[in-house]
DNA sequence: ATCTATTTATAATC
DNA sequence: TGATTATAAATAGAT
């Protein structure tokens, strides 16, 4: 979200990288008190600076959601048979596999993405490799001539076709694909 | 950041309220891990649903960072001595955190290399439309040699477009449906 | 610290 | 729900 796209990768230049670690830290605990909000939940952030300084956040304050999270972990509650040392793990991985679930769906779908993207990419450079026409450099002009008036009529060809699919391609985007419509004209 | 623009109020609509949650949660965390990769920094977040469910996001873990904070304000130092339980339960975050780093990193690439992909495909097609043909049936060998080479390419150019339009048709036509499964989120 | 050009996040929609 | 899209918001680099 800037003038140049970063990566998410060190930033080299230390008087950058405090820059950018106020600014991100600002955006952050804003959208962190906007979630707590919006969403009437609690939340709490704590943030060690490059400098080993510390920052947090907190709604309605860090300590006792900081308490909230160790106590659950450690006696979460009474009933089940479970230890509390037990049950406390468990209710960790949950959360941390809920977002590695997460995680996993969204990964799958841009690899499905990028599977197509790359079929269709692939598909391109198979017919750039084999274009059925050659020979040139003919010394004669009849046959010169020839060749082009018959490249041009291919050319024409392959426009009007190339028309047609764009067509064709623009309806099934149009309308999705909710069940197969039988137009068999293609 | 959306269609509109919303207050910062309570969601009334606990239906929008669970999606805005999650959305923003996972916004909030991916913003955390950024930040704590560019700056070389330890985050951690700790978020209850509405529904009390605990989440919780660590750079490098939770644990070892909420220790951290709570022992400095006791006293400016790091606290290495935990007791066994935490150790246990930082071990048990370290893992997970660890898969949802590299999940996160995995995904970035994927999104990365379907970027790459979209670019490639939209540079051809851009490329296709500037070649004005004409130019031809000019006396001199030279000149009908030069506008020969010259179709050719834009048929091979003409060929590939084809071929991806095909693709793409194709691939749009074949769009398997999915399942879909409930999350319990609270 | 301010100011934009861009990139991201995300509310609404499908 | 998952994907898509139109907009709002965050922010990288420059001033």
């Amino acid at each position: 979200m800037g003038r140049r796209k970063i990566e998410i990768e060190l930033v080299t230049d230390s008087c950058t990288r405090q820059v950018t670690f106020s600014k991100r830290r600002t955006g952050l605990f804003k959208k962190a008190n906007e979630l707590a909000i919006l969403c009437a939940i609690q939340i709490a952030i704590i943030v060690f600076s490059p400098g080993g300084k510390p920052f947090s956040f907190g709604h309605p304050n860090v300590e006792s959601i900081v308490h909230r999270f160790l106590n659950q972990e450690k006696a979460p509650d009474e009933g089940t048979s479970k230890d509390a040392e037990s049950r406390d793990a468990s209710k960790t991985d949950d959360n941390l596999n809920q977002q590695i679930l997460d995680l996993l769906k969204r990964l799958n779908a841009e690899e499905k993405r990028g599977e197509m993207l790359e079929k269709a990419l692939k598909a391109k450079r198979a017919a750039k490799g084999q274009p059925p026409i050659d020979q040139l450099g003919l010394p004669e002009l009849g046959q010169l001539k020839r060749s082009l008036e018959d490249l041009r009529e291919k050319l024409k060809d392959c426009i009007d076709e190339k028309e047609v699919l764009s067509a064709i391609l623009l309806l099934s985007e149009q309308q999705p694909k909710k069940e197969n419509q039988s137009e068999n004209w293609v």
